[in-house]
DNA sequence: AATGAATGAGGCTTCATTCAT
DNA sequence: CATGAATGAAGCCTCATTCAT
């Protein structure tokens, strides 16, 4: 009587959705944006997304499992990064790839938004954060340029500031006209990390120079 | 057709929707939450409001002028606080107040959001935003705890710092279980706004012994 | 959020919306006749059932209800008929009324398929056919051509074989063709009911006579 | 445009599809039911129904044409039942079968609901329904246990009450709860089908000492 | 022969907005 | 000034049907 959700059949399908639905989803809404417009986008008819989610709300929550996921290889490519000011750069520029756009701005202001009236949501958007959270504290534990005294903050202090300022940045990101393309959001985002970087990292004796 | 927009006439009423509203878009979002649903909380009709309001667009955006004043006023009282320090912690703790929950932080986000697509709010909140970091940099020029240079970040760059914080900290209080008090809200964002100013206004000796 | 169901609140716009309906589920069944089908033979929006009904399901709940103040009232002219004769008459007969066309064989017919998938339905029609049974058995009872000992049926059975007769040449109404008069179904009935109570009322020796 | 209704073809698989439609049909109705329900019923994909049967509207003429068939196999059975009370028994309990449960009492009330908006439907049931009556009529004609007048009525009119009881039954069977058994259904309809031909074929003395 | 992915019309329902009272 | 009945467009979702494989 109502078996949809495919889940393993096709991904490519699921995958060709979901793309058309956080371009949708990031230019009018998760509510404002249709059923018809997310088909519109990728091509398909609007029965078809039944196929694959059981309603639109499968299609929030799935977008929100992907976005889990976008954060977590963002976090490996951070950790993978030569210098914990390349990690920051990764972290503060994530959202701005012209050519592969998976974490837009606009997109998770909405995320949260929505976490803020959907607990199922809540939870995820918490889980991802405090796990992001928890790898840049390690990131900032094993990094020799951290191993100064920092103001007396501890690592896990440290990574929840860069996380609000990673977080306030993308909100700011959201005001900015859409016609900046993100070749220039990425150059406004790396000079807030920079200073976040010598404010936080460098040696009182750097700075002196810098 | 007709004249609606008495504008000035009656401010109570205009008020008293708005009032109504926050509540609604709070809870609901802002497209989520119906003109019944307003009006209803208001304890009025629906016809009413649109003897004040032109349509719910206009809601939306009386709502996001509405919030610039609140800045404003946050902003006053920053100015009029004793130090650098108390200013801050006014700065981060706007949206905890249990009786008068002018600011709130779900509608903040959904306010970002909604200026992620509507250009006229996208304009106001850019104003809002860069009155209020113009604000704390003039406050920032002016304290004496932060005469010492400060890792070499300017005033301005210092503020726009704290506002990236301050809007980060607002998104992770959107993920924070709704049975939280507003007194537990605030003790959660005093700690990040003293760490915050630890890093950012106390001299190195200071920081030694603190 | 949601509260319809003006429930007592003009009653005459629930009455024209359960009339339109009536035509509807008559002419098409339940859940062939759409929302707007409804409206449209009502002459007005599709919007306005939802002031009056919270869902499709309440409408066709309504007509049941409705169905079973009819039955009470076709059991009152029963009851208030000089003869059993005339009683059993108003009976098998109250569905052929070219002006007043109440109780309509497709509709109930289909009450009936919908109880047998819609346990509440099903609890009202159950109760509505008890409480005309015991109507009927009561009648029975107290008449006296129904004095001589009917071939050792008692009042209750007797009742219940009239109601399985009545039921059964409901379903037959059914099948006749759409052009024959309510004149004519009500005699097609009357022969019916002649036969029914001269097997079940009439004596032997009129029998013979007869 | 293509050409299926391979008929005769492959008999077993329209069987396979109509048992598996039955099932669908009286669980949720003739509309309710999807191809689909049907198509899981019966094990088989949904495409496969369509090489049987040209649409929804031939599967539930051919359901109806087999009602056909067993309204015809049970009138056999009824023939060649050695009284005319057990022929009655037999007509009385034909959707009591536990096993085989090709009758169902939701089934033929929604066949009728169908027949009064389906004119080919109506045209077959009537059929069906003529064709048992005229076979009643015949068994009464010659069974000795009718050969007293009852009360005058014709073998014919006998025929056309002891169907429209027949019915009535059907559809207050409809209104029993699911839990009850097919034997308690069984029972239920042998009291009602014994005190019926008592009534119409026990004579007078036999009556008295009943 | 058989599958099930794909389509798209159509049904139910909501809601911003209007207007007679 | 205030009400809330009324409208109808638009959104979500289902499902009969088709067709490439």
């Amino acid at each position: 009587m109502s078996q949809p959700q495919i889940e393993s059949s096709n991904p490519d399908r699921r995958s060709q959705i979901l793309d058309a639905a956080l371009v949708c989803f990031a230019k009018r809404g998760f509510h404002q944006a249709s059923m018809h417009d997310i088909s519109a986008e990728a091509g398909i008819s609007v029965g078809l997304i039944y196929r694959y989610f059981e309603n639109k709300e499968a299609v929030i929550s799935a977008m929100a499992d992907r976005h889990k996921q976008e954060i977590s290889e963002m976090l490996e490519r951070a950790r993978q990064a030569p210098s914990l000011l390349e990690s920051l750069e990764i972290l503060f520029t994530a959202h701005c790839c012209e050519n592969e756009p998976r974490v837009i701005s606009a997109f998770v202001v909405d995320l949260y938004a929505e976490a803020s009236r959907n607990p199922p949501v809540a939870d995820l958007v918490r889980d991802v954060l405090q796990t992001a959270m928890d790898g840049v504290t390690e990131l900032i534990a094993r990094a020799p340029e951290a191993q100064n005294a920092t103001n007396g903050l501890s690592p896990t202090d440290l990574a929840e500031l860069i996380f609000a300022v990673a977080r306030g940045m993308l909100m700011f990101d959201v005001l900015r006209p859409h016609e900046m393309t993100a070749a220039e959001r990425r150059e406004r985002q790396l000079d807030v990390t920079r200073r976040l970087w010598r404010l936080l990292f460098k040696r009182e004796a750097e700075v002196a120079y810098a």
